[in-house]
DNA sequence: ATAGTTTATGCAATCGATTGCATAAACTAT
DNA sequence: ATAGTTTATGCAATCGATTGCATAAACTAT
């Protein structure tokens, strides 16, 4: 219960402002000890050096004054580091905030992987258009290297910092001629899947709702696709819409999947969200889910068990992935050379694509 | 497109992992330069002590090998460090992960300010128990402020902390004798704003559900009272379920109001997803929402409007927040003393509380 | 008592940057 | 030609820690 801190000066006690407040440093804790800044450092780092007498001393000083030590002049000292980087672009044009769940929950679960090992997470918002941002974070020593999530339409930028050595990792789809390593889950088998709960439920007119453009989507449209070949079930271009994942997304496909005027009895979307605003937007024109229009989404969102219908979808495995991309991601930085990691996707059977 | 970098040691080339890789520094682009660091450090900070001619070369130069100055050191160096920690407390006995919607999104907001100012952000998981960590991330200099977002049942450590002086703002709600800084929107208004909606469409017997042992809730419970006491409606307190912000939160509170068999015609429950998961199990046992039971919730999370019914509830000012967050704390860090920031609720009107 | 060993501590260099001061080179004024 | 001024650069100290090496003090063996 000391009330006074120990002053050490004989400043004249002026209010000070936290800024112009001197942080206590290992000279501080030396000087109010009587030993040298060496003593210091070795007794609180538990060095066998030190007479335990005045280690127990240095520390309960230590303790009492709420010294901690500096972790910038240590890591310059010691050339280590232990902060990885995790980026989420935005995309500048269409100012799109952090926005969709399943990203934010992978977030939650690589900051419980990094703590879980002791490593420090700083958080960035960087424009897609200008990823090389992300390298930044490594070239100035502030990261051992980074995770990005979200793969988006980048790869060349994305293979130009693997070229130049970044440890970057990317939560992603495995794409042709790509240099740098990702993490993702099994986007077509995860696509194989949804479709074919659907066609083992009888229904043949499959929606696709997805912009093929992005790699992961272009895997589940392929799974899609295999789905119909192996059931012998005709492929229909005017089922495929490149529905975006932002808000309006979902409104604009069912909008333009009934302008087209095309039977359909199901849909398969590529997020979630995406699905969530069909299967509202079906409702708003007459259309029951399932009844009339059976609905698998992906992701399998926290909201998703609790929509109604409670949506069916496909299961990205979200701990696994938190744990997959750190591990990585601090071989890299070890200078391993790893290859992309697939993780297993599962079918979420709910109500909205029950019989 | 030059491939092989410059090489300016005879080692022999073998591979080398990126953690014996050495990072380039200034001492290293001096040398290549011809002059000393500092010239290199001058030139790289546009002093204009530099001739434009020996600048310009070193700028190339550094840019074409994609050197970045290094941080850590810097910062040791200039005494200064732009990075604010963010602190999410999860509880350690339910294995909560960052999992409520509404904490994600205010994670977003903080982000963008962030960067919007320059600063990087930390993101940390804490032990609910052991707050005092929050304090590290200032103690040992990772970061100039601290924003926790949950303030819980934590007063009394909050309160330690704000007495030595850490940076720290908390988003939750003011509570007398509060010796650190909140930013929280105006919980007793939103409150009152919930009920009063509901008692405007008639509605007389208004369930509420929300943990009161929780600051925040305790005021949207308060806002709750006045509403009923300015409308004459007598408060029954078997309408009252301290139900946690869990999965299992809303599940549980509707069967034990069913099981206390007392008569009900609306809800406010004090969080979207309390009010989501009680509309499904209100649904489950035959009650309609609106027409049995009116429903609002709390905090307006993105997925509450793609909700069926599309949920009514109470706008906490996100954007407004993590601005009033990071404005808050960096004026902190910078040594002011300011007062907690009440931000301003807005009632939005879905179905789910439809007449 | 003296030399050798053990124990505990401090000096000084170092991590990768920045900057006050000194100074060499180039220029200007007489 | 010489002194004074301007321009451009480098030396060396510094930020807050760590650690190899040196060394003083205490102990042990003869």
């Amino acid at each position: 219960m000391s009330k006074s801190p120990v002053s050490t000066t004989s400043t004249p006690s002026h209010t000070v402002s936290a800024s112009e407040q001197k942080r206590l440093q290992m000279a501080d804790i030396a000087r109010l000890a009587g030993v040298s800044t060496s003593t210091v450092s070795r007794a609180l780092n538990k060095s066998p050096l030190i007479n335990e007498e005045t280690r127990n001393r240095i520390e309960q000083l230590a303790r009492s004054l709420n010294y901690s030590i500096n972790v910038g002049a240590q890591n310059l000292r010691l050339k280590q580091n232990r902060t990885v980087a995790v980026v989420v672009p935005f995309d500048s044009t269409s100012r799109q905030h952090l926005s969709d769940p399943f990203f934010l929950s992978i977030l939650g679960s690589i900051a419980d992987a990094l703590t879980a090992k002791g490593f420090d997470m700083l958080l960035t918002r960087v424009d897609a258009e200008e990823l090389d941002a992300a390298a930044q974070l490594f070239d100035t020593g502030r990261a051992i290297g980074v995770i990005l999530i979200g793969q988006w339409r980048h790869h060349d930028q994305l293979n130009q910092m693997a070229a130049r050595r970044v440890p970057i990792v990317v939560w992603g789809a495995q794409i042709p001629q790509q240099l740098y390593v990702t993490v993702g889950s099994d986007n077509v088998a995860g696509g194989f899947l949804a479709t074919e709960h659907l066609l083992l439920n009888q229904r043949r007119r499959i929606a696709f709702f997805g912009d093929t453009q992005l790699p992961e989507v272009a895997d589940r449209f392929q799974g899609y696709q295999k789905a119909l070949q192996q059931y012998q079930i005709p492929f229909d271009p005017d089922l495929v819409l490149p529905a975006v994942f932002t808000e309006e997304g979902g409104r604009a496909a069912v909008a333009e999947l009934l302008a087209r005027d095309v039977r359909f009895d199901a849909l398969f979307a590529c997020s979630d969200l995406l699905a969530m605003t069909a299967i509202n937007s079906f409702r708003e024109r007459g259309l029951t889910t399932p009844q009339e229009v059976a609905v698998v989404g992906y992701d399998d969102i926290e909201l998703a068990r609790y929509f109604h219908p409670p949506l069916s979808t496909i299961r990205q495995p979200l701990v696994a992935a938190g744990e997959a991309l750190v591990a990585t991601v601090l071989a890299m930085a070890d200078g391993q050379a790893l290859p992309p990691v697939l993780l297993s996707t599962e079918l979420v059977v709910r109500q909205s694509s029950a019989t």
